[in-house]
DNA sequence: TCAAATTCGTATCAATCGATATACCTTGGG
DNA sequence: CCCAAGGTATATCGATTGATACGAATTTGA
């Protein structure tokens, strides 16, 4: 076969391995890349360069740079539910529709506080928010899959914990807002992230630093309904 | 005189009164395209027909694409200025060095409130939004100029607002970054407006929509320190 | 009204970018 | 060892982009 693009999202089938190598350099550094800069603001070369392929490569493995750019999305969204599925399952299972609201209210911490960590506590993450919260404003090719797979349903999980936190059979608009709110301010602290250390004084949001942001968002889920 | 740009910021001094609409005209249509689009992916070409000008009118005005750019960050200082310096004055007025926690955070929700009036109740900043957080995040060369005078001022009050609320002297690391969350949630609801109207069935966060916002940021700030 | 300053429009250049034609090397089954 | 499939490298093309040379049109003050 002479172009992988063509066939199915997973790395070559029969495989030689070299390929599926180099097919992750490239997509390492393409999402580093597009979450840096954008779309348009990434060069292919700028991406082959960081991968140290050659140019062609990337039509070779990915059909061209709005391939890899969706690529990029499936990427995302596979790495998020390696991360998320787990916490979100066992969040899902221990709380059984009768459930207590303060069973809730620590399901609503554990799934936050795995997603903080995610996205604030690791420095990868930065890229995958970035590439998310620019594709939810500019409404680009990835925009419905990311939508789909990732922000919709976190979204949504965050609302519905909210909402069972507060008592209620089902989410009413103010516990969607208040999980919109909820997400916004993580993710933006994940993009932002540069920026907040150097405001914050802080080298990096390892460790016990990252404890003080997880501690205020327990906090803030600790107030709801007060 | 050749070119305007080579002079000071302020529109042409002796002045035509054409070449200042014209200004404008181009500056409006570069917040816009550089907001949605970022720096790259905007084109200038793109700006020039949306201001229904011609395209050395870009260099003439400003020097180039880059000095459209800086002009466009002086443009979002002044405009926030206009915006937000009032409502500062105000509460910086009625909150004297030994004033109650209770009147902080009236004085907290009043800021916050503007602040969210202005990025969530209009259109026209998502563009400012979108374009200062991009400029957090790749740190362009817009980077200081919006550090030095929107985000940072802004945070900056927001925190000591919130230790004074919470009866400190001076704003702890907890309060500094309660704030950074706080305010990150706001902007990135500028942002991600279309979407997140989308999620929540809004056709426009105008009127009763926006204060549903509002309402839930200020039961956040009542929560505050319980 | 006239001349100077200012503003606008046409045409085009040079650089950059994404894409690809084409040939060469490498890998692994037989 | 052979050879087909897989993978890499060089060189270059066409389109787009930011910039600008140059001159025409317009506005302002005297």
């Amino acid at each position: 076969m002479l172009n992988p693009a063509a066939m199915s999202d997973e790395p070559t089938a029969g495989g030689y391995r070299k390929g599926d190598e180099t097919r992750r350099r490239i997509l390492e550094a393409a999402l580093t890349a597009f979450g840096t800069h954008g779309f348009k603001g990434a060069t292919t070369r700028q991406i082959a360069d960081a991968a140290t392929v050659n140019l062609p490569a990337l039509k070779y493995y990915f059909g061209g740079k709005e391939g890899l750019y969706l690529a990029c999305a499936d990427e995302i969204v596979s790495r998020y539910r390696d991360r998320m599925l787990g916490p979100i399952g066992a969040v899902q299972d221990a709380l059984p529709p009768g459930a207590d609201p303060s069973e809730a209210r620590a399901a609503l911490k554990r799934v936050v506080g795995a997603l903080a960590e995610l996205l604030v506590g690791t420095r990868e993450a930065e890229a995958w928010t970035a590439f998310v919260l620019r594709e939810m404003t500019e409404q680009g090719p990835a925009f419905s899959v990311l939508y789909d797979q990732v922000w919709g349903p976190g979204v949504d999980l965050i609302a519905h914990l909210i909402s069972r936190t507060l008592g209620e059979a089902a989410p009413t608009e103010a516990a969607r807002l208040e999980a919109l709110l909820l997400l916004s301010s993580i993710s933006t602290f994940g993009i932002v992230r540069p920026v907040a250390l150097r405001y914050l004084d802080w080298p990096d949001a390892a460790g016990q630093r990252y404890d003080s942001v997880r501690r205020i968002i327990d906090a803030q889920i600790d107030r709801l309904g007060a």
